[in-house]
DNA sequence: AAATAAAATTAGACGACTCTAAATATTTGT
DNA sequence: ACAAATATTTAGAGTCGTCTAATTTTATTT
């Protein structure tokens, strides 16, 4: 059994190991994690002596077996409790983060296990991000970002990259929720701002907001 | 904000002055919490210089108002989601206390009052206990012990005094559930044990188990 | 390839919470 | 009321996770 901290971190790690093709480097987990580079050194070092990463000093660090399972688990119970609260308690994609944060943390394989039943065996959060099944297996989507769709074609919103409460707050508005159609009417080249045609109405969005929305083509 | 484990001593304490006339010594809370009566001074010490509760060396330990406050807002949070985890999700009353000791201390007040919402303002929690409501007001129900009633008089199960999965699971198979009705047919001089007739069985109880289980008179 | 910049680690310290052992205060029994 | 038993506090130390400052390693620049 590990602490919140110990997750936290291990989390992290799972996160960038996803981005990053290589190894995870101290500096970006300090970054992530809102703390000093020297207190990550000293977490790696324990993590590492219980076999939860692999850690190579001065040149990053990976998952192990037990890390990757430990972390998938974290996730799980993450984004189970996000559609919790939304789909059962009405709180709004950009207010579930934080308070998710604090309920991943609760140890109870039969807690996380009915939340799942009794939610209906949810495949995405309410982000649009694939929660592991009991076994840890993640069913990605085949998404691509908006910004690929070209004029004239269409997608399905299927996930947001960040979960900024002013980013979904944003997206709330312009109706670029998850599931809802898309259409690409027109793309500017001058700054790469899409003009998008979705739920009936015409809207334009800026290039960096289009590369954080994931569409299923089609 | 306050750590869990300054939670849980509140809670402690909170929980052993509703007991206790007076103050509450060191070494019942030490008992209560599983620690050493010295890790209680040190602590004693620091949520006294935050005027959560009220100190006197060598005498003992009374709450201030937001003392019982802050008290009585975990206590609102354990319940409830005892009632969630009973009702929603289908666990039985003896294993849902481990997991609200979890719970209880996930800091959103919006989430505690949505969650009161959805689970329909519930009075009391699986082990009849009652629920603070939003402004921390206990509504105490006028319970006696089931051991204060005569042969011939009846009751209705309101609550049950201890929260271990053993006594629980013992009531659950004796029908010695929240809200049955309860007749007393005899009681033995011999070792004060009590014969009832619940749920139309007759059943003899220890005068131990009897000591913990609350009635409404009628 | 040496000098400089950037990144990572070590060293030493601190706060939170805990412990054991020793000292002190209170209560109890005769 | 005084000695013995019990309860409580203090003293000193350990673990966990964090920090800053100093050092070492790696990367970049010229």
């Amino acid at each position: 059994m590990n602490t919140h901290i110990e997750e936290n971190y291990l989390k992290a790690i799972y996160k960038l190991s996803a981005d990053a093709k290589g190894a995870v480097s101290t500096s970006a987990l300090a970054a992530e994690l809102g703390v000093q580079a020297a207190s990550v050194t000293d977490m790696l070092k324990k993590l590492s002596a219980r076999k939860f990463i692999k850690y190579e000093k001065y040149y990053g660090v990976s998952m192990t077996k037990s890390g990757i399972d430990c972390a998938i688990g974290i996730v799980r119970k993450h984004r189970l409790w996000e559609v919790f609260l939304v789909d059962k308690l009405g709180f709004s994609w950009g207010e579930v983060h934080e308070i998710a944060e604090q309920l991943e943390h609760v140890h109870s394989e039969e807690l996380t296990n009915r939340l799942d039943a009794f939610l209906d065996f949810p495949k995405v959060d309410p982000h649009g991000d694939p929660i592991p099944d009991k076994e840890g297996v993640v069913r990605q989507l085949p998404t691509i970002l908006l910004t690929r769709l070209k004029p004239g074609e269409r997608g399905r919103i299927a996930a947001v990259k960040h979960d900024g409460k002013d980013l979904l707050d944003y997206l709330d508005r312009h109706n670029l929720v998850l599931e809802n159609e898309v259409e690409v009417l027109e793309i500017l080249v001058f700054d790469g701002s899409m003009q998008l045609l979705v739920a009936g109405r015409e809207q334009y969005v800026s290039e960096k907001i289009a590369e954080n929305i994931l569409v299923v083509r089609g």
